[in-house]
DNA sequence: TTGTAGGCGTTATCAG
DNA sequence: CTGATAACGCCTACAA
């Protein structure tokens, strides 16, 4: 910054008035500081920016690169946080790396708030943390309201209730559900199910995976429960996108045809979903939501930290492919 | 630091000398320190650090969280800088956050070098972006030597090369290929294909697909072309696993057995790969490998910037699984 | 619009 | 091991 002042033999508070984008400078100058700024390469040093500015202009997000539908959120965090002028920092929780080092570096970085994606810690654990961080916590993914954190999430119950109803609308009665028992969302989706098979006066039949989560693998692993029955249902709702690949995929290689012998639903609308092999019918969690959701409570929480730590519950649409089709 | 200095009634710089593990200091006041430390919630505060040291001990990583291999390497970058004594900075590359963006934010926290995982810039963009920028810059996925920028990637030819060969020995003559022509790895790919098919005597047989990417979309393509001839290949070689996906969900749909009828080989032995729902044979990059190589480059022209930049090819092996089978 | 002075939290270098 | 002092690059406040 002081190259750039010498260099146009102005002073250094000008350059800085003018990188900040600060009233007291002529548009004139401006232009001349900041050419001179891409001349030379410039670029202010985030250290020393947060080292002397007294409130944190960073928003910490922890996430797992390694699941699916994080990216997504992630992507959407970025522009949510500019909104409210504030940078993000990524830190990665992986197989070496858990969830309180990635949340830990973010403190480093002296984040204003922290946002948790998809961690495998327990609502106790997580709880912990937040009270153990000196800076609000945001949890996305699963949760109920807590005086500790606040918790993005999407209403996986009237997600799932959205796929049963589309079901029955096309004839099903013989409906299954594939739980992620181990998924902290899955206590919810399950709910879902078990209500809407019972406002249709069906019943219920939960296939319960080993593992018990949001995988291709727990998909498959349910498809060769049904295939090992003497009758198939006629529609199998799953609690993920992955779940019902996998779930189709072993249907389809035994020569059961999707939709036309059984229709198959999934949750998320991630990518897998609108691929024109799998063409998935599915609840759709908006991530762009999410992300803008998780941004504002952070952000909500920073500047009147006293308030209470919010729920806020984003409502899934349900995406109809060609996956369920109507019975015949 | 501060507090902990007068919380022990000791010096500012001894809690330092502790803190950054330097010699200097009894084992006994060690422990009291780090104690203390933990006790007041201390985390030493990343932008001061970075502010005052000569040199930065941070390698930058600019990486796309929608791709499905980089998230490995990402996870086995953070174990091998830190085995280098550096710390890993974080910056997505999304729709709306270019390369460029990314990589500018990596400078403004002063990184030592950067490493780009799976950017959609051209080589004369990236050559253009790594004069531009002082530190040293390592593109991992594709490219070819080159003065600008250290370049790490697996032999996408022999990769498909040990894929042709093992179809071959269990007898198969008609080899097909499905061509990712508008990916950077992809021409290698072709080229190991091309001789691997020359060497056994057999005719050659690529398959291009609308977009040439390397998605299940792709697959699915390239599936619908081929069941749209009179006669099937007895394989079918893929530029990676996601096609190899999408073109057994295809084939699997028409009634076309995997692999009784049609063996199917991936590349890259992502996480679909394995499910047992597909159980592909496929070439495996190791994502390992890759993000040692890439920190070992980076740290290698961190040390010795005049050092002409390097290329690091890993070589992939086979992992053979159900997908590819002994023709009849 | 410019200049001056101070300080953020840390590391580095000295002399004790 | 301590104490003193300076510096990193930037922002803020205040005065000119």
């Amino acid at each position: 910054m002081a190259d750039i002042a010498a260099h146009l033999g102005v002073s250094r508070q000008l350059v800085s008035i003018v990188l900040r984008d600060m009233p007291g400078a002529s548009s004139e100058t401006r232009t001349r500081v900041m050419q001179a700024a891409h001349e030379l390469g410039y670029r202010p040093h985030i250290g020393a920016r947060t080292l002397r500015q007294a409130k944190s202009r960073h928003i910490g997000v922890a996430f797992a690169p390694a699941h699916a539908t994080e990216p997504d959120i992630v992507a959407a965090i970025y522009p949510a946080a500019a909104e409210h002028g504030y940078q993000v920092v990524l830190s990665a929780q992986t197989p070496t790396r858990s969830t309180l080092q990635a949340v830990d570096e973010l403190l480093g970085y002296r984040c204003a708030a922290v946002i948790i994606l998809g961690t495998d810690l327990t609502d106790k654990e997580l709880r912990a943390l937040a009270k153990r961080v000196t800076v609000p916590v945001v949890v996305v993914g699963a949760g109920n309201r807590n005086a500790a954190f606040d918790v993005v999430r999407s209403a996986g119950d009237t997600g799932i209730e959205l796929a049963v109803r589309h079901l029955v609308e096309l004839g099903h009665r013989q409906i299954s559900y594939v739980h992620g028992a181990a998924m902290p969302p899955g206590a919810l989706r399950l709910e879902g199910y078990l209500r809407a098979v019972a406002d249709a006066g069906l019943d219920s039949d939960v296939v319960t995976t080993t593992g018990g989560d949001f995988t291709e693998e727990a998909g498959a692993n349910a498809g060769r429960q049904l295939l090992g029955r003497s009758v198939l249902p006629t529609a199998v709702v799953t609690g993920n996108d992955q779940q019902a690949v996998g779930l189709m995929f072993i249907l389809a290689r035994a020569g059961v045809a999707i939709p036309g012998q059984v229709s198959v639903t999934g949750f998320d609308d991630s990518r897998l979903a609108s691929l024109s092999s799998v063409d998935l019918t599915t609840a759709r969690q908006d991530p762009q939501q999410m992300g803008e959701a998780a941004v504002s409570a952070a952000v909500r929480r920073i500047d009147r930290p006293a308030l209470r730590p919010s729920l806020s519950v984003v409502e899934p649409s349900l995406i109809v492919r060609s996956s369920a089709a109507r019975h015949a």
